[in-house]
DNA sequence: CATGAATGAGCATTCATTCAT
DNA sequence: CATGAATGAATGCTCATTCAT
């Protein structure tokens, strides 16, 4: 018995509890990529599991709740990957791939349902994901960080950062559409362009 | 009878198909502009007019279409300043320049309220503009052209244009965030980290 | 033609919108009569007209507002009949006997559908109606009135317009639940009571 | 056991069959009172104990219910005082003056949520309560004993218990109003008022 | 063509009630 | 019995769209 309750040590009603979250928040995550969030309501969301319209509203007071929650929770998945790799950087370069590594991997995780890409034919739309937040901020930050101590030139960080952001989004949403993606080589074109410009990105052939 | 018309044609003009069409476009255009496009209703859209609400439908299907007129019209005044860029280009250089240019003036200019620019604080959502698909078009031609004729090195064109794409985005929406809007340093900042990256971009101070 | 729009001059579309209005205002005191204020809902009243349920909007805001609609509209049909019973009156018995006249005929009025009268027999809840609140004020006045003069003892105004109230609420309601209702004998009662308590009121048989 | 029983049954009182009844009863009078019969939700009153929500359905059927038997517990305990005032009651008028001193000073005391009397502000809806009923049937019953025993005229009982219920409905309903409540005064208007009508009705001042 | 009222599908949300634990 | 999550009907309300005038 108490074996029993180390194996599953909570009950049912708890068990379902936390599956119907993660069901209400796959098929939130899967609603907002597919036809974004604005355009989503809580009915396509709910639709997308197999609960009662009701049943969402034992888990998030609204539309806003659930995106919050996926927010919160990529952002506390991709928060200590950046973390990492700028601890483990050991030039500014350096760090600049291992972030644009992380966040291409992250997104080209991210973008699959139930292991298959997401087609991504739709009309683009982008909004400010929490992943995107914390690359601009590592990325103003490391900047920063390395003008300060001589490593990179006294460039504008918001600007550089908010291009970061920019090559990251479309360069990360046109591996995507590739497939299969090529993270490495996403990411290399993306360090190559910020360090070096044309003359720094890979070749072709 | 033409003399009515000669003295009434501009306190009616208001009644004129076409006039109905710029009136609808126009309150659209701020609708969108102030709410976003998902939030804003066709509703929305007409009591922005002084039109009746089933006025909109003589003229537009949805608020789609109203949104694809729009952009369609933005295309068609931007265009052509892009190509007249290139045609007056006198190198790889100095065309991104001209091109980076007339994007931001552009969505300068766009980004006014009767001459006033818009308070853009509301949650950034991107969507793909005719505009911007026309940047993406030239610079992935241009670019192609460039390498074709052995003046800029053999890169993945996709990438570098869906790069181009992100930074105009990004270096863009935080150029009109600084009040006022320096198009002139925004441009200089987008060609100098493409043409050089990090040493390339202009320095502070 | 001139004689036409002296016959016809709403057009259909008015017409019909009036013709609406009524239908609503006509369900709506249908309908709180015969489950309540509270019960009733915006859907119970539209499912009581022939209109769809977002027309409902077109004429009223919300349930609140459609009961003020009654309630104003009783109002400004029973406020003269009581205004011209004082009027007349030529000693404060026979004001109160008018008044409780004119009251008795006018729920007798009103409680009928379609000219007949409606089944009284649900769990009796009573509101506050506009009728109600101007036999008070009247009461109220008249009594304080009746006192200045000297016509009336020196009572308790308050106490006296309430009490007038619950005998005109409770006795109209009993009068209402025999048919044919008798409003002159009511009026009798209620009067007679008032005037001089048990030995006032009009003997049986 | 037993003297488990004997030490615990106060600290567990809360949790025996007859104590979760009477919380729930308790918070629906008190949610009743708060908000009305009709605004009131099963949920309002079970989140007024400190039971789950399914438990309500071990004791009540529904909201009505509860109504219902909050009512019957009041007729429980009303019923016994009007009972009393009649026995002691040595003339038609004694009879009477209990009867309203009884029901106004128990409204009085149901009018308090621990101790302090609950404002009376809102939208005036009333129904019929039972001690309502109990006061109809009572003072109909008294009244046709007086009629038949030659000690009133013989008038409309009907009619008069009406009036009799609307009087203490309304001057009861004043009376909570005035705080603090004088229901001897207000007992004393009552009974003059039906006696001898405005000249029975006490003076002022 | 312009008008604006009517329409009814759709949405967010609440709530009484059930039922597995 | 107590619990509280699940259910889905119901509600107030909005909105794109149609259509008689």
């Amino acid at each position: 018995m108490s074996e029993a309750a180390a194996i599953e040590p909570i009950g049912k009603r708890e068990r379902t509890k936390v599956a119907n979250r993660q069901a209400i928040l796959a098929a939130a995550r899967r609603v907002f990529a597919q036809m974004g969030y604005d355009a989503a309501s809580v009915r396509d969301i709910i639709r997308g599991t197999e609960l009662a319209s009701g049943t969402f509203y034992n888990y998030f007071r609204s539309k806003e709740e659930v995106f919050e929650a996926i927010a919160d929770d990529a952002a506390h998945r991709f928060k200590p990957l950046l973390r990492a790799a700028r601890e483990r950087a050991r030039s500014f370069e350096d760090y600049l791939r291992s972030a644009f590594h992380a966040y291409f991997a992250f997104i080209s995780e991210e973008n699959k349902i139930d292991g298959r890409p997401i087609d991504e034919r739709r009309p683009h739309v982008r909004s400010d994901t929490p992943e995107m937040m914390a690359v601009y901020e590592e990325v103003r930050q490391g900047l920063e960080d390395a003008i300060a101590r001589g490593l990179a030139p006294r460039i504008d960080a918001d600007y550089l950062a908010c291009a970061c952001i920019g090559i990251a989004q479309e360069v990360g949403a046109a591996m995507l559409r590739r497939a299969p993606a090529n993270v490495g080589a996403a990411a290399d074109f993306a360090v190559g362009l910020i360090l070096k410009g044309l003359d720094g990105a890979p070749r072709r052939g």
